[in-house]
DNA sequence: CGGTTGACTTTCG
DNA sequence: GCGAAAGCCAACC
C-alpha cells in the first residue's frame, strides 16, 4: 500500500473529510457520539477510527461537541488534553452537565430532523 | 509493510 | 448498573 506522507489523499482521506464536516456541522450547544457519525457515514468506519480521527484533526474542528456514548468527555482519559476542557466548552455553550459529569444525550444529542429545536 | 495503539460501541455475565 | 471480552478501523512506530 503506498504510503502517502505529510499529505493524505484519496478515499480515504474522503472519509476524512465526511467526519470533520459532519462534526463541523453540529449546532452549537449540541452533540454528538462517535457511535452516531460512523452511522451517519453509514458504518463505513468504525466508531473507534472517528475518535481516533478526531484525536488529530484540524483547530477549526468543533471537537469538543462530540462526546462518548455514556455522554462524557473521552478527552479526560487521553492526557493530551486538560482534564474537564471539554466539559467546559460544551457549558459555554449551553449544555449542562449532570453530578455524575455527564450530559443528557436524550436531551442534547443532535438530531438533523429537528436541526436546532429539542422541543 | 506488519504489529500496536486509541478521544469507541455493543453484548454478555 | 458495572466489568470483561469482542468487534472495529485508521494512524503511528
Amino acid at each position: 500500500m503506498a504510503r502517502v506522507h505529510g499529505h493524505v489523499q484519496g478515499e480515504a482521506g474522503a472519509i476524512r473529510e465526511a467526519v470533520f464536516a459532519i462534526v463541523s456541522a453540529i449546532p452549537r450547544g449540541r452533540v454528538l457520539n462517535y457511535g452516531a457519525v460512523s452511522r451517519m457515514l453509514d458504518s463505513r468506519i468504525s466508531p473507534l477510527a472517528v475518535g481516533w480521527m478526531l484525536h488529530r484533526c484540524p483547530d477549526e474542528i468543533p471537537w469538543h461537541r462530540v462526546v462518548n456514548a455514556s455522554g462524557r468527555c473521552s478527552t479526560d482519559r487521553s492526557g493530551d488534553i486538560p482534564q474537564g476542557l471539554q466539559r467546559r466548552m460544551l457549558e459555554s455553550e449551553g449544555v449542562v452537565f449532570d453530578s455524575g459529569g455527564a450530559l443528557e444525550l436524550e436531551t442534547y444529542l443532535w438530531r438533523p430532523d429537528m436541526e436546532d429545536q429539542h422541543d
